[in-house]
DNA sequence: GTGGTCTAGACCACT
DNA sequence: GTGGTCTAGACCACC
C-alpha cells in the first residue's frame, strides 16, 4: 500500500481520505477486519497516535466500528458505504463542472470532450 | 488578481499554471500588454527573479512574447491559445476519469452522474 | 576543462553549448555521471545559479537528466545525441555555405576549395 | 549598409573585415570611388578616427589607395583582390573543417553533409 | 552531500 | 524604464 502523504494538509485527514478511498472503491470489503492501528501506523510511517485518530473519526462516520475485544472492522452497512461513494463522486464532479466552466467548457461541450477523450484513450 | 500561491509546489510553477489560465480563460487577450516583470513580482508577492523565471518558460510556450524595450505581451497566435486550452481540459478530463473510475464509475455512470448532478445545481 | 567565456553573450548560453560539444564530440559519454553542479560552477568560474540554469536547459532538451539526490547523469539515449550531433553539424554546414556564397563561391566550387585545402593541410 | 559591429573585439578590425568583405564580395568593385571618411564613420555610427584607422590599414594591404587631391579608391588590382578572396575562403575553410571534425566528421562525411544538406535547401 | 528553489540586489543593453 | 543576466547566499527535500 502507497501512502504518499504530503506535507500541506493535516496528515490524520489526508489517512482519512485515503482509507476511505480504500473502502469505497472496494479495496477493503464491508466487514473486513482492519488491520491493528501500530501495524498499520508503521506501514504508513505515522506516529501510533496520528493514526488512531483518523480511525476514530472513520468510526464516528459510522465507516468503522470496533468491538473492544476482537479489533476494528469495517462497516457491513452497505448503504451507507455507497452513499459515502456517491458523496465523494459528486464532489469530484462538482469540482470537475467548475474547472471547466473556468475553461470556458459548459455541460454539453464537457461531455462532448469526455466522449472524445474517452474514445481516443482506448 | 488573487495570486493564492500554496507552499507545497514551486512558486514559478504555480505562476505558469495561473496566467496561463488567465490567458486561456480569456482575463488576459491576445495581444494584450502584460503589467512590467517587476510590478507583476510585486504583487504576487514574490522575487521579480522568481516572476521572471515563470514568464520566460511561458514564452518559450510561445503565450507570450517580449520586445527588450517596450514590454511584455500576449501571444496573438489564438489557434494557440485555443490548443492549449484544449490540452488543459484533456487532463482535466483524464485526472477527472481515473479518479471517478477509481470511486467505481465507470465513462457511463460519470456521465449520468454529471446530468444529474448538473440538474440538481440548476 | 578550458572553459573560455566570453562575455559578449550570456554565460548560461555558452556554458549549454560547451557542455553539448563535450556530449556530441563523446568527450561525456552517454550515461556518465556529472561533476556536482557547485563543482562544475567553481570549475567553470561562474555561480552556481548559472550552471544550475544552463544544466536544466540541457535536461529540458533531454541531453541530462537528474535523479534527486544521487547526482545529474547523460542521457543514454545514444540516437537523441547523434540527432543533435546532425543538427549541430547542419547549422555548421549552412553557416559555412552562406558565408562561402557571400565570398562569391557556389556548392561546386567550394567542395573544390575544400579538396585543395584539406589535400595541402595533409 | 549594416554595420553590425560588436563590443567585443576593435571596432577598427571589425571596420577592415566589413569592407574587405565588400570589397571581395562584389559590392565595392575595383577602381570604385570610396565615400569620405567623414560620410562612412556616419554611416558607420564609429568616431571617424576609427574609420581612419581602418581605411589606413586596408591600403597597408593594398586593398585601397588614395590620391591626396580626389578621394580613396577600391585597388584596380583584381588578382590582389582575387588573392585575398581565396586567402579568406581559405581561413573559412579550415575552420570549417575543425569544428566539422570536432564533432566527429572527417572530409569525405562532411563533403557527404554538404551535399545533403544543400540538396534539401532547394 | 545532492539537486532544486527562492530572495536580494546589482549591472547591462536598448531606446 | 524595460527585459535579461549574473552573483551571493540561503533553505529545503531526499537518502
Amino acid at each position: 500500500m502507497q501512502w504518499n502523504l504530503k506535507g500541506d494538509r493535516p496528515i490524520y485527514q489526508q489517512l482519512v481520505e485515503l482509507i476511505t478511498m480504500q473502502i469505497v472503491s472496494g479495496m477493503l470489503q464491508a466487514g473486513d477486519k482492519m488491520m491493528p492501528v501500530r501495524e498499520l501506523a508503521n506501514e504508513a510511517g505515522v506516529n501510533p497516535n496520528t493514526m488512531q485518530r483518523a480511525l476514530a473519526e472513520l468510526e464516528r462516520q459510522g465507516l468503522l466500528y470496533s468491538s473492544r475485544t476482537t479489533g476494528r472492522y469495517v462497516t457491513e452497512d452497505a448503504a451507507l458505504i455507497m452513499r459515502v461513494r456517491e458523496s465523494l463522486a459528486e464532489e469530484q464532479i462538482t469540482d470537475f463542472l467548475a474547472r471547466m466552466e473556468q475553461l470556458g467548457y459548459d455541460k454539453e461541450k464537457t461531455i462532448f470532450m469526455i466522449e472524445r477523450v474517452s474514445r481516443e484513450g482506448n
